[in-house]
DNA sequence: TCAAACTTTGCAATAGTGTTGCATCCAATT
DNA sequence: AATTGGATGCAACACTATTGCAAAGTTTGA
């Protein structure tokens, strides 16, 4: 993506846009699965971990990416879309883990359906993963 | 619970009952939260984190317990019915993590529903919970 | 233009959780 | 009693996440 769009993208969710930040917000829309610390790792062997982290604690604090928790126990983010704002139940979705290539993927079709908590229960977002085989490793 | 009822419930699910693994059995069923290796350490310190950590995956492995996923980045378990086999999607329920008390519950009435996956998605479980504000902390 | 103030990055160390190898113990079986 | 297999304890390790601090870079306002 253009680095004018990849700006407007950051400055938008009010993060100052690094040349680092750049790549890694490029990144994550060139994968449309959700990605984990050491995933950036892989690709960005000149950068420190460190930055990685901190990038994609700034991303989700600002609300450009949302955590997923798998069967993994790796914590992985993917990006919002741009309207997102994280909010129960409108913008959630469920994701898809498979057990035989470890990806997790967002199925944004599928929104979570509003359920009945018990008395005095406050919702504010959900974790919601189907496991099973994916398309790719199912063939 | 006595120890006989105890002995039943492990051999029932092909669990050799060891004096460990019924004061495991037991400190599960009083607890109606799901529990983390840690829990088992705290309550057990005369025990060690390895018996306590292979008595959770053998009660796993068995079908005594279901792993929960949840925003604390601990693994959880929790007890299955005794009639449940952890099949999709008619054994499967969603939790709810109280983000203040860090607490997981296991919200049994409330089954997931089964959805419609892209094509060739071939799914075997869920990781259903939903995070906000438990109704002893709304208080 | 320069210095001050603030932010980002890199390096190192640490915390936290989960996992394994191996020796010993124990209980069931013959 | 000897044999056998599983359970437990101890130690070490693997992997992920997180923090402190100093260096580098950027913005801001004399
Ligand atoms: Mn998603
Ligand atoms: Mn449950
Ligand atoms: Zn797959
Ligand atoms: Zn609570």
């Amino acid at each position: 993506m253009e680095k004018t769009k990849l700006e407007q993208k950051l400055k938008a969710r009010r993060i100052q846009p690094t040349a680092m930040r750049m790549l890694i917000l490029d990144f994550l829309i060139r994968h449309n699965e959700a990605l984990g610390l050491s995933d950036l790792e892989d690709h960005f062997t000149r950068s420190d971990r460190t930055t990685l982290y901190r990038t994609l604690k700034t991303f989700h604090d600002k609300g450009m990416v949302h955590e997923i928790h798998d069967e993994s126990g790796i914590t992985k983010y993917a990006l919002c879309s741009d309207e997102c704002n994280c909010t129960y139940p409108n913008d959630m979705h469920a994701h898809f883990y498979c057990l035989e290539c470890d990806k997790t993927l967002c199925l944004t079709e599928l929104t979570v359906p509003p359920v009945d908590l018990p008395e005095n229960y406050q919702p504010s977002s959900v974790n919601y993963v189907i496991n099973g085989t994916c398309s790719a490793c199912a063939s």
